[in-house]
DNA sequence: ACAAAAGTGTTTGTTGTACACCCATGC
DNA sequence: GCATGGGTGTACAACAAACACTTTTGT
């Protein structure tokens, strides 16, 4: 079966920038390509939209058939259109990033058989299309967007500690903070709320649990209040 | 000539929301379409994207052709891809929102034969398609773009009076300043510099014109400056 | 001389920044 | 008992907010 127009049309895909966040440093979700063009090379989890699905549909499901995540915080990025960034015939992709807590989402290791694998953003290799452009812009709107919205804690479990949540903002923007500082305003803020518990196996004082409040989140935004850290 | 493709595709499109200010208010332009589907209803310029051109060179042909407008600050919003936003076909469309100074791009007014005409946005006549919600999406990026970014020079003239400014981010942001502060804070960034020029034919005393210094705000961006209004 | 908008400083409160030590726990 | 990170307060500087009158110009 094809399909007929009268105009020519360009292919539409989507691409993910999937985010994860270890004990070391920022992670970015890649997938070794099985076919031509770019077969053996590291890329983008992504594919084509059907006719029955939005973009945000298709970045969901491609996610899940490619690497099994499912749920995970997803939001457009920008759409690529350049003429020739698919050396197959003219494809334009609407890129997306996902946030994930990495812990939830584990993934084989790229030394393994699978093809999916998690990357230092720091280190990655050379990506297939314009996958390393594609990334570039998905890790500013991450370092842009982190600070006046509270997104980071899709990067964290559900209970995390004030540490986890410093060291978080620490490796994203690239910067060293106050702890005393840092605890003072975003406890000041209302919007993470302790908890009963504590740490546990760590070979130090154990640490107090703390979690996001998202329902005072939307109740505070109403009010016109404003998240910064 | 027809074109034949193995997977059905979806047209790809692209809207422009081009924001304009005057004395009173922010408009937006539209055009009032001649042909079906909603021959008649007022509606983002926009149109298809050609094999030989990106999304982003789309938007300015469109433009160009529908309005006249060219050369001016365009940037991408965001992509609308719900199944049935276009009653005829399966239509993904990629928005963008453009801000001119609306004196240098005066269109027809609504009452003539023209189809092109400025509107205030806070009183729009029901649009075509999805283009009240892109509307939409386009004002709040607006709102919050405003105050990071020194875009808002965009809608004034080359040379302003700090009042004319002022007046711009309490219409956008749909607050009252205080003058003093406004200008002490506005000053205190050096980015724009004073001219050796007045208003003209104004019945008042006539305010020190203003330019906007775009090298300077460069130079500052390297250092790690942040604009806030 | 009056109407209209331009232009200008000071005070007070709030927020950010810099900085160092004791505490609890596991080994 | 020591190594490791957890947890805490204060002083000073910078910035934001509130506020009213004089000046200039055209009519």
């Amino acid at each position: 079966m094809t399909f007929t127009y009268q105009y020519a049309r360009p292919a539409l895909a989507v691409d993910c920038v999937v985010f994860g966040l270890d004990e070391t440093d920022l992670k970015v979700l890649l997938i070794q390509r099985g076919l031509k063009p770019f077969a053996g090379t590291w890329a983008l989890p992504g594919g084509f939209v059907a006719m029955n699905e939005t973009v945000e549909t298709a970045a969901q499901r491609e996610l899940e058939e490619e690497t099994g995540l499912k749920k995970l915080f997803l939001e457009q990025l920008y759409t690529f259109s350049a003429v020739n960034r698919d050396p197959r015939e003219r494809v334009v992709s609407v890129a997306f990033f996902a946030l994930v807590n990495i812990d939830d989402h584990k993934v084989k290791a790229a030394t393994d058989a699978s093809n999916a694998a998690w990357f230092s953003v720091a280190d990655t290799p050379s990506l297939a299309f314009d996958h390393d452009k594609i990334l570039g812009v998905a890790l500013e709107r991450l370092k842009g967007k982190v600070r006046y919205q509270p997104i980071g804690f899709e990067l964290l479990p559900t209970l995390f500690t004030l540490s986890q949540l410093q060291f978080l903002y620490e490796t994203i923007l690239e910067i060293k903070m106050d702890k005393r500082n840092f605890r003072r305003k975003i406890l000041s803020m209302n919007l993470i709320e302790e908890t009963d518990q504590i740490e546990q196996d760590v070979a130090h004082r154990a640490a107090r649990l703390y979690r996001f409040n998202k329902k005072r989140y939307n109740t505070l935004l109403k009010k016109g209040f404003n998240f910064e850290v």
